[in-house]
DNA sequence: AGATGTTTTGTGAAAATCACCAAAAATGAA
DNA sequence: TTCATTTTTGGTGATTTTCACAAAACATCT
C-alpha cells in the first residue's frame, strides 16, 4: 500500500498506547506521546531499544526536568510551539537523549502535545516526516479527551521559569498570570542571579541548595532552576533601599553558608541589573551570562565585579569586539606608544594602563608601578606628546582605556 | 524578424558612431559608447532628446568629472566593473542625469567601455536588456581597435581617488603603480581630510581651492576631488613629528584664508587618523565622514573636535546606538537619577553630566554649575548613593558618560 | 672617556582637596 | 503656621596633589 497517499492512521484505536504502537511499528522506531506539559501520555512498547531520557521519562511518567530545562534553552520546544513541522534534535549525551525527531500536537492555534520518535538504528526519511504529521494530526483527537480533565495549573515551576528566561511568554497579563496561577506574588521588581558552581550540581547538592534558599530571610526567590553547573534564580527586589548592596550580601552569605556547611567552594555568583517589567527576564538572565562571559576574558580587571551593573563600560566589549572584527583597527595613539616602547625599551603603555585603572590617581598609580610620583608625571607628558592625546580630555582617555583593554584580550 | 532569436548587431559596420545610431534606433533611445575611462567613443544622432549629463558629455568628449564622482560613490560603476548586466541608473537631477541604463564592454577579464542608454520616454524592457548585452558584445572588436592606441595613464586623477575612497582597489601594488602612472609620490602615511562647505561649491570657487591647496606648503596634497559641498583630500604627513597638529594648523590657516581672500566662512573641517596602507583609504574617507556625522548629533560637545583620532569615545556612539535600538536598555543609575531629580526637584543628572565633562575636577565643574565646590561634593556623594555607583571606578563613570551622551541625543 | 640626551628622583612652594563644622536657605509634611 | 529635614554655602586647618626646577642616574654614541 502507498503509504503516503492514504492515511494509515485513518484507523480507530481502543488507546493511544496501542496509537503508539502502530506508529512505531510503521516508522521502525520507538515512540513517546507527551501532553503539553511534557506528562507522559503513551509510549510503545513493540521496540526496546531506546535511551536514558526516555526511561527516566516512562519511570517517572513526565519528561525529567534537565531534559525540559535544556529543550527550552537550545530552543527545540520553542520551535515545536511555533511550527507543526518535525523537528530533528540532535543527541545530548549530557542528558542521556539520543538523535530524536519530534513533533507537536496542535488543537487550532495550540499546542496539546508532542510526539518523539527516537532513531536509534535509522535516521527518519522525508517519507516518514510525513507520516509523522499525519500521526500528530490522528493523535489530536484522543489526546483532546485526556486534555480537557489536565489542570493547566499543574505547570512545573522550573518550566515556567525557562519560558521566562527564554523569552517564550512576551504579554505581561499572561506572566502574571502563571505566578497567581502557581501561587507566586510577583514582585515589583527583581533581579536575574546565576551561580556558577565549579562542577555540575548533583541533586544531592540540589538539596542542599534549596534548603538554603529556603531559609535565607532576606532576599525572596521567585523561581529557581539548575542549568549544568549553572543555579539560575529570580530574586524578588522590592522595597529595598540599596537593592545592589542586598544583593552583594545576600550571594556573599549563600556562597560562604555553601563552604561552611557543605564544603562547596569557588562559586561565583553574578547578577542582571534590577527590573520592573516581567517581559525583561531575558534579557536580564543575558546579562548575568555576560558578566560571567567578561570575567572569563578578563578575570584580574572584573575580580570583583559579580553585577552587569558594575561591569561599566565592559559591558561593551563583546559589541565593539565584534564590530572591529576584520576592521584591523589601531589605535593612533597606542601604535605610537607601542612603538616607542620597542625603539627605547620603556613602558608607556603599561604605565597609562595603571594609570587609566587607577582612575588617573598619580600617587595610586605611581604606587602601584614602584616609581615616585614624578616620574609617573614625567611619563604622562611623554604619553601625551608621544601618543598625541589629551589625557584631560575624558572622551579620548576613555576610548584610550577601551582599546587598551581590547588589545590586551586579543593578545591573549 | 525575431530580435531576441537573431543578433541584429552580427552586421558590419563602417564606424562606432554608425553603430551607436543602429542601436538607437533598435532601442528608441539615445546611445553613448565611452571607452573604460569615460572617454566618449561614439554617440547616436538620429535622437534629438537627450539629458543635461549627456550634452556636457558629448562636448567636453568625456563624461564630467562630477558625474563619474557621483556614478563611483552610489556604486554604479563598481557594479557595472563587476558583472556585465546591464544596470538601470535612477535620475540623478542635481548633476543633470535623467533617468538610464549602462552596460560594460568586456574583452576577457576587463572592462574595456560603457554602453549608456538614455530612457527619455520610454523605459527598456527585459527584452531591450538582451539587446543592450549583444549591442555590447558587438561592441567589443571595435572598441579593441581603438583602446589598444590609448594610454592608460590619461586616467584622470579624480576617479582614481574615488576609486580609492570607495575601495574599489584593493590590490597595494596595483594602488601604487597607478599612483606613479600619475605621477604622484605615494607619501609613507597618509589622512583624508574633508571640508565641509555651507554651499554647494562651484567651479569658481574650485578654482580658488585649488590655487590655496597648490601654494600650501607645509602639507602635501596627493588627491582632491569635490563632492557637493565637500572638499575631499588625501594628504601627504611624512616625516612629520607631530601630524595631528599639522592637520590642525593646515585646516586651520585653509579656512582663514578662504575666509579673508574670497570670503567663504562656516567651512567645517574634519579628518581621519593617519594611514600607512593606502588599501585603507575606504576606511579613512569613512572615519571622516564619521566625524561630520557625530558633529552633527553633538554639535556643543564635539565644538572643539576634528580628527577621528579626538572623537574618542565618541567613535563608538553609532554603533552602540544601533545596538541599542529596541533593546529599551536603561541604565540603572540614570533611572535612580532621574526618579530622584522629579521627585525633589533637583539637578543630580546634569550635575553628573558637568562633573564628568570637566574630567572630573570638582572646581572646574563647579565654576560650570555656579555652586559652591562644597556643594557639589555633597551632590556627588548624593549621587553615588542614589545612583549606587562608585565615581572613582573609571570603568563604571565611562559608561555613565556615554549612556548620559546617548540618552541626551534620544531625547532631542 | 666624554659629550649628549633621556629618564628618574628630590625639593619646596603653591594649589587643591578633604573632612569637618556651623549657619543659612529651601523644602516638605503636619 | 511650625517643625524637621534636606540642601547650600562658607570657613578652617590638615593633608595631598601639582608643578617647576635642579640634581642625579642612566643610556647612547662617537
Amino acid at each position: 500500500m502507498d503509504l503516503l497517499q492514504n492515511d494509515p492512521f485513518k484507523a480507530p484505536f481502543e488507546s493511544l498506547d496501542e496509537f503508539a504502537d502502530f506508529i512505531s511499528e510503521v516508522l521502525q522506531c520507538p515512540i513517546t506521546i507527551e501532553d503539553a506539559n511534557h506528562r507522559l501520555i503513551a509510549y510503545s512498547t513493540h521496540d526496546e531499544r531506546t535511551d536514558p531520557a526516555r526511561i527516566s521519562t516512562i519511570i517517572g511518567r513526565r519528561v525529567p526536568e534537565k531534559v525540559i530545562n535544556q529543550l527550552w534553552k537550545e530552543g527545540t520546544i520553542p520551535t515545536l510551539l511555533r511550527s507543526s513541522e518535525p523537528v530533528r534534535v540532535k543527541s545530548m549525551n549530557e542528558i542521556g537523549l539520543s538523535n530524536r525527531v519530534a513533533i507537536s500536537i496542535w488543537k487550532q492555534e495550540e499546542v496539546i502535545g508532542f510526539i518523539w520518535a527516537i532513531e536509534i538504528d535509522k535516521s527518519l526519511t522525508e517519507k516518514d516526516f510525513i507520516l509523522l504529521k499525519k500521526a500528530a494530526d490522528a493523535a489530536k483527537n484522543k489526546l483532546l479527551q485526556l486534555q480537557t480533565r489536565k489542570n493547566k495549573k499543574e505547570e512545573r515551576l522550573q518550566e515556567f521559569f525557562w519560558k521566562l528566561l527564554t523569552g517564550h511568554l512576551k504579554l505581561n497579563d499572561e506572566i502574571i498570570e502563571h505566578f497567581h496561577d502557581l501561587k507566586i506574588t510577583p514582585a515589583l521588581s527583581f533581579a536575574v542571579l546565576v551561580f556558577k558552581f565549579q562542577e555540575n550540581i548533583t541533586s544531592k547538592n540540589e538539596q542542599n541548595i534549596i534548603y538554603l534558599l529556603k531559609t535565607n530571610q532576606r532576599l525572596k526567590i521567585m523561581l529557581y532552576t539548575i542549568d549544568y553547573n549553572q543555579l539560575i534564580l529570580l530574586v524578588a527586589v522590592n522595597n529595598i533601599d540599596y537593592p545592589f548592596q542586598e544583593l552583594e550580601h545576600f550571594t556573599k552569605t549563600f556562597i560562604l553558608k555553601m563552604s561552611d556547611r557543605y564544603g562547596i567552594d569557588q562559586i561565583t555568583p553574578v547578577y542582571s541589573t534590577i527590573y520592573e517589567d516581567y517581559q525583561k527576564i531575558r534579557v536580564a538572565y543575558h546579562e548575568a551570562l555576560t558578566v560571567l562571559s567578561i570575567k572569563r576574558k578578563f578575570p584580574f580587571e572584573t575580580e570583583h565585579i559579580y553585577s552587569y551593573q558594575k561591569l561599566g563600560i565592559y559591558q561593551l566589549f563583546d559589541l565593539v569586539l565584534d564590530s572591529r572584527k576584520g576592521e584591523e583597527y589601531s589605535n593612533h595613539t597606542l601604535k605610537n606608544l607601542h612603538e616607542y616602547d620597542k625603539k627605547h625599551n620603556s613602558n608607556l603603555v603599561e604605565t597609562l594602563e595603571v594609570f587609566l585603572n587607577k582612575d588617573t590617581n598619580i600617587n595610586d598609580a605611581a604606587k602601584e608601578l614602584n616609581i615616585h610620583a614624578n616620574t609617573l608625571n614625567y611619563r604622562l607628558k611623554r604619553i601625551a606628546e608621544v601618543g598625541e592625546v589629551d589625557l584631560k580630555d575624558p572622551s579620548q582617555k576613555m576610548l584610550l582605556f577601551l582599546d587598551l583593554k581590547l588589545e590586551k584580550y586579543q593578545r591573549n
